[in-house]
DNA sequence: CGAGTTCAATACGGCACCGTATGGAAAAGC
DNA sequence: GCTTTTCCATACGGTGCCGTATTGAACTCG
């Protein structure tokens, strides 16, 4: 008998399930990140939302470490691979992708919390650090690769790459406190600058 | 007997204190938030540190919300005020003092971690998020002010101010999370950019 | 020197949360 | 039908922290 941890899904098609999973509590948790940051992920007020004891939790999770990296791994799989297929599929120039990946990477309402949470996370943990690094290194490639193929040299476009994602982090983090979010105006004077060869 | 609270200064000139003031207990609070976040910040952590016991914190202070209020209003006042200040004085052209603004605002190696730890703060708490946006409304003021003066018309003026002040938001995130900081090169690079008419 | 003031130690009650242990109920498999 | 698995409830001990109360030491100042 080695102690808890489900080897299978319970087959559950989209039912209103009965039983709580696994993703349940790492949805939860999302909320409570967000909304707390890390300190405000704590396993009993997750399960008294969630409508149960934290039995139940202990059931799925090793402890609330384990939760915190599902958080990670949920992060860093949908974060990045998401929209990069998204802007791929919908446009076909560099020009229209870097526009259009603007637009989706400002759009929408919950990324800027979810964001800067994990950033404001990763300032006091080894773990989340690396994954940060890795996130942000993907991301700025792909904007690198798209302003080359703009035709921007390539020492120029990481650089521009860079500014252009430091923009991006910065305004998760302005519209994560309460800022206005900045008008698409602003973003596409900014782009129009950083594509000129 | 009203309770607490010191009314004058025990005028100490810059000697080693036997005694503690409250600024000594705001001086390691800033490392407590810096290295761990708001909730790092607790009273008796803190007192371990400074070779106290709380007895001596809840002197100084009504309680620990206290001890958070007089950290913010202490990063309110240094925060803009001196970097302003200390650019005027410096440089003559606008121009001078746009490279001058970004060399001094990202060269500082402990900026980073209490600007992002002020910011992590500022997503949970109302009260942080009102300095942060009188705060952010300030300094863009004033680069926006600066790239009037360097002959960009007030309307994109007000958009690249934008646009640089949040890549330096997201600097002090990604230099907080142990990201390498970004080149000066990198960011000559965009200011060249956004000094263009 | 004695009284008040300033800073700190000690000791206490209380709360919120972690993780464990154990038991039960409902569904799944034989 | 009976066992096993899956999921959750209850109850408990333990920890880290808050804030208060009380006492004490050291320094001022008359």
């Amino acid at each position: 008998m080695e102690k808890r941890r489900s080897t299978k899904a319970p087959s559950r098609k989209a039912a209103q399930p009965k039983t709580l999973g696994a993703e349940a509590w790492v949805a939860e948790a999302w909320r409570a990140l967000s909304e707390l940051g890390v300190d405000g992920v704590r396993v009993e007020p997750l399960a008294a939302r969630l409508g149960v004891t934290k039995g139940s939790f202990y059931w799925h999770f090793e402890d609330r470490a384990a939760l915190l990296s599902a958080l990670l791994d949920d992060w860093e799989q949908r974060a990045t691979a998401a929209v990069i297929r998204e802007v791929d599929a919908r446009c076909e120039s560099p020009r229209e992708r870097l526009f259009a990946l603007i637009r989706m990477t400002t759009a929408s309402p919950e990324a800027p919390d979810a964001e800067h949470a994990v950033r404001a996370w990763g300032a006091h943990d080894t773990s989340v650090r690396k994954r940060l690094q890795r996130v942000d290194a993907r991301r700025e490639a792909y904007v690198a690769q798209l302003l080359v193929a703009v035709g921007v040299d390539e020492a120029r476009a990481q650089m521009r790459a860079r500014a252009l994602y430091l923009a991006l982090i910065g305004e998760y983090a302005r519209v994560a406190h309460g800022g206005a979010a900045t008008e698409r105006a602003t973003w596409e004077e900014l782009m129009r600058k950083l594509i000129e060869p």
